[in-house]
DNA sequence: CAATCTTGTTTCTCTATGCGGAACAACGCG
DNA sequence: CGCGTTGTTCCGCATAGAGAAACAAGATTG
């Protein structure tokens, strides 16, 4: 009956089951019909459909004992077409080993997407106390040392998008005044990097500088990320100078190269 | 008209998608509407409606410029989740990492899906020769280390199943005798490794041990490739030791106790 | 620089498709 | 051993989605 406004140029069981898909977290990797069904408000009947379709395509696998749902290797192989394709995770990733086997902390690139940050690559460290992040997850920008550095070379409009969307506090320390944000993004642009600390997640420190690419715009930006007892001021200022250094050799191999005037 | 046989438990529509988001290769990661409305034998209008869904979720992305479309970042976080909750890979990781620190050759970690090997896991090695693998792709079992070695601990039946199937030959290597491929299978299980030596590309080796999980069931390989010029004789023994200790190292991770009494 | 392919996008129309509700089956729990 | 769960199947009706074809917007051509 009432349907929403059916939209003539995009299918609706199509998106039923893009979103079933996405019901599917690191911390929820096993779904039942029923809590499907569920999360996205949709009937059962229709849900079992969606996710039968979904298994003889190996887009997900069912388990025989307790007819609960995992995501299958097919996305797997999508994701891996992905990793070899986007440039910058191809050209990063040699730079990203080379930080991790001297510093031993762990690093991200990272890239904007749809007002969000959303790491492409990582690179563990050895460390028993690791911070617990995953590839295609969505930041927001205002709190994240690698959403603010590819902030702060957007357009205004871009910025100003931001501010308008709002400045969600995620822990005491997330900067929620537009002025201070504005103010602290031209400061970034000054020193190359930014930091984040405890402004996402509490007890978690970040840092991060800029990517570029041919057209000499900021389209990603290198992280290293760590619990903020290993991230004292001093160490995370030496990690800037070296992340900064490897952001530049990536950029240099997307084609950028600095200021010829 | 001529519709296939409606079967009324899967979505036609979905399938389309799937299959569309499948048409996406590491050597043809960009592609326009007719282009996959060729290979899928589908209506342009069809297309267009899939991908136009798609790209709104994020699963694929649309070039402003040429109009073509690549994956997306959605699908990068299904495969990331993914990757955190395969066992085998979390369990693995860190001791592939040692072994291509000490050899310097690639490892994969490779799963058993409908009669295929499925790369699961990939840890490059920094040679300038490199062989070029991708995660998620399926390789036959016959022609491959990871999948003879997969294939000679799985019941008889599924031995048949492949070889009914037909052991389609690769290259002047490939195993194509059915005796032959059983042979070889016992000869694997008195070794407890494999080797494949131009069996699915010409010059490409590799060496294969296999992984078991907590039901004593052979699941995975744990498998090194490289180029024949690198990969002797001699050399793919002496690889093969290793690979051999990590698997087992890997099995015991994921529950395996090798045989009490 | 027009003529002509070849893209992608939109419209339209008709019917098979896919929706939800409800009946059914298969467990697991008390 | 029944009751509350699951997941699975059936069914009937409205509508979503398939393709043909018109349309628009670049490319490519001579």
């Amino acid at each position: 009956m009432e349907r929403q406004a059916a939209d003539y140029r995009t299918l609706s069981s199509l998106k039923n089951a893009l979103h079933a898909l996405k019901c599917f977290t690191p911390e929820e990797p096993e779904l039942g019909i029923t809590q499907i069904a569920d999360k996205l408000g949709l009937s059962k009947s229709t849900v079992h459909r969606v996710m039968t379709t979904l298994a003889e395509e190996g887009f997900v696998r069912r388990d025989e004992q307790t007819h609960r749902y995992r995501l299958g290797l097919s996305v797997l192989s999508l994701g891996g077409i992905i990793m070899s394709n986007l440039e910058i995770c191809r050209e990063g990733q040699h730079l990203l080993e080379e930080f991790v086997n001297r510093f031993d902390e762990t690093v991200h690139l990272a890239v904007l997407e749809d007002y969000a940050t959303v790491y492409v690559s990582k690179l563990e460290c050895k460390h028993p106390v690791q911070i617990a992040t995953h590839l295609g997850r969505k930041n927001p920008l205002h709190c994240t040392s690698s959403g603010k550095v590819i902030l702060a070379y957007q357009d205004s409009t871009v910025i100003d998008e931001v501010i308008r969307r709002g400045l969600r506090p995620m822990t005491p320390n997330t900067i929620t005044h537009p002025d201070t944000l504005r103010q602290l993004l031209s400061q970034i642009r000054k020193d190359g990097y930014a930091f984040s600390q405890s402004e996402l997640r509490e007890g978690v420190h970040s840092v991060a500088a800029p990517v570029r690419d041919y057209t000499r715009q900021v389209i990603g930006a290198v992280t290293a990320v760590g619990p903020a007892a290993r991230f004292t001021p001093e160490k995370m200022k030496s990690l800037a100078k070296t992340l900064v250094s490897i952001s530049k050799e990536i950029s240099h191999r997307l084609g950028y190269y600095e200021r010829v005037r």
